[in-house]
DNA sequence: ACCCGTGTTCGCTG
DNA sequence: TCAGCGAACACGGG
């Protein structure tokens, strides 16, 4: 269940398993029809056979994986929603729990994209022109490859009167941004996220700037490796700051001798986590 | 049974 | 025309 950082591990992790091969044959999942529209499965398998992998690139989190067949472009994007994932498997091996299409790769490996929910997509992209995509156009710059303009952002959140966090979801103003980092974001610049956005000052979008890219780069740095690990997989530690901690005590109060429980609130539908004494 | 979930899109409203 | 809101999508786990 991917924000920016997981995307990117995909990202790393399809650029080493997959540039410069073949796919030999693709297949998918029939009940799956879902996460291939608005075209179909079949036309997908027709596309991206005997094309090879030419370069993966991410936007937020988007993949944009370049294919060529014949010296033509072909374009595959895929996102991966709420539970999406690429594996790779050996020829021969059983295909994993949810695999909704699978790659063949000349050599010996297939490549699975497992997705539970089905909000995940795959879809082909003529001549692979991913800027023609209205939601990519759509996508502001990413901020891992771009950094963060704190002019910028300040301008941006001075527009809306949104909740703060409710705003940091908005991906076209920072794509890859979802709801554990927004959460995360707020709390490591001491902002409250029930704050308009518009409220924020110069000072508070730079440090909310700051506070975005250190909470990827953590949780970059703590899965990066052969396939994604996610934090909910049994067994697993809760990596975050505040989030999903709620009723524990706030890490950055108790640091100053006090105690405050961190708060659950729900924006826009989803879970809010923030010390109410330390975020303004 | 019920609630919850790292995401996006659609239709409605003012 | 557009920002904002809430339902909907679909399935598994606690």
């Amino acid at each position: 269940m991917p924000e920016l950082p997981e995307v990117e591990i995909a990202a790393r992790n399809l650029r080493r398993w997959a540039e410069g091969r073949r796919v030999e044959e693709v297949g998918w999942d029939p009940r799956a029809r879902r996460i291939f529209r608005p075209a179909t499965p079949a036309a997908f398998a027709r596309a991206v056979e005997g094309a090879r992998f030419a370069g993966i690139r991410r936007i937020g989190k988007h993949l944009l994986v370049s294919l060529e067949r014949g010296g033509a472009p072909v374009g595959l994007l895929a996102h991966l929603g709420m539970t999406g994932k690429w594996v790779l498997r050996a020829a021969g091996d059983p295909a994993p729990r949810h695999a909704r299409a699978w790659l063949r790769l000349e050599g010996d490996g297939v490549l699975h994209f497992q997705d539970s929910r089905l909000f995940g997509r795959l879809r082909t992209v003529p001549g692979a022109r991913f800027d023609e995509v209205p939601e990519v156009a759509a996508l502001g710059p990413d901020p891992l490859e771009h950094g963060i303009d704190p002019a910028a952002l300040a301008g941006a959140l001075a527009a809306s009167r949104l909740p703060l966090k409710v705003k940091l979801l908005d991906q076209r103003l920072l794509p890859g941004v979802g709801n554990i980092h927004a959460s995360e974001a707020c709390y490591r610049a001491r902002l409250d996220p029930r704050r308009p956005s518009r409220t924020l000052s110069r000072a508070g979008a730079k440090a909310l700037a700051a506070g975005i890219l250190a909470s990827f780069r953590m949780t970059l740095d703590a899965e990066d490796g052969p396939e994604i690990t996610y934090v909910e997989e049994p067994g697993a530690e809760n990596p975050f700051l505040v989030y999903a901690r709620e009723g524990e005590p706030c890490p950055r109060c108790r640091r100053a001798g006090r105690t405050s429980p961190i708060r659950r609130i729900v924006q826009a539908q989803r879970s809010t986590f923030f010390c109410p004494r330390c975020q303004r």
